[in-house]
DNA sequence: ATAAAAACAGTAATCATTACTATTTTGCGA
DNA sequence: TCGCAAAATAGTAATGATTACTGTTTTTAT
């Protein structure tokens, strides 16, 4: 990722313009209301190296699709099971990172903390 | 999933014999030592059906692959983004559930934790 | 024993993702 | 500013994990 493109800042303001976790098609489907042109496997390749350098994550819930935040900032997502979204939690507290990297002597990058569940809305409309 | 079946049996024994969390096809190859012309179609199938009715757990890992768990109690997970082996270990404390409980008002029923990181292994290999 | 329901093996179809190719854009040094 | 190599792109083809389908076999209950 050493050349400015159009494309990939547009990918960027995608993502950085919504607190959902998009999957690649949603984003696509953003990003061509900007760029009619631009290529689907331009968005894949620009999320690719988007997450190589940090400036967005992927989360993984298990609905098949890969999903990204453009927020970085460490903290906790809830994946409601019944409607497929997924929510942003503040992280209370770090201690169980220090926790883990002391007992198994690993380093850890990212902290990544999904809860499944049925969420407020959904368990009202039954 | 009324009915017994010996290929259902089979795949979770597979599942509750390791501890580690493997793909679908490694589940199948392993199934296959014991039930040599299980198709693989029944793998998939029986995987969503231990899962639905709460035998095992899936865990969602960003290498495009479903990965199982015959360990269904509470726990947490470390992925290693080099080698791609998920660890398991043992929850320090369930105070974020019920933090969570509270605070979005939902109901979890799963709890599912991932740290990415370089494990012990990978981080003296370099 | 028998029949309906469930599960199976085997195969074909789907579709998210990746790979490929020829063309265009970017950045840098002359 | 110009030219060139590296990087990126659009468009298309290929891959492969997963799902759907079909005709047959197994299971369970009567």
């Amino acid at each position: 990722m050493k050349n400015y493109s159009k494309q990939r800042e547009v990918i960027l303001n995608v993502l950085q313009g919504t607190n959902t976790h998009p999957t690649v098609s949603w984003i696509y489907s953003q990003a061509r209301k900007t760029l009619p042109n631009i290529s689907l496997g331009t968005v894949y390749r620009n999320l690719t190296e988007l997450k190589k350098s940090g400036q967005i994550i992927e989360v993984s819930v298990e609905d098949g699709f890969q999903h990204f935040d453009g927020n970085t900032d460490t903290h906790l997502h809830f994946y409601c099971t019944k409607c497929h979204n997924i929510y942003d939690c503040a992280c209370p507290e770090n201690q169980l990172k220090n926790y883990l990297e002391e007992n198994l002597g690993c380093n850890i990058t990212e902290q990544k903390l999904i809860f499944n569940g049925v969420c407020k809305n959904c368990s009202v409309n039954i």
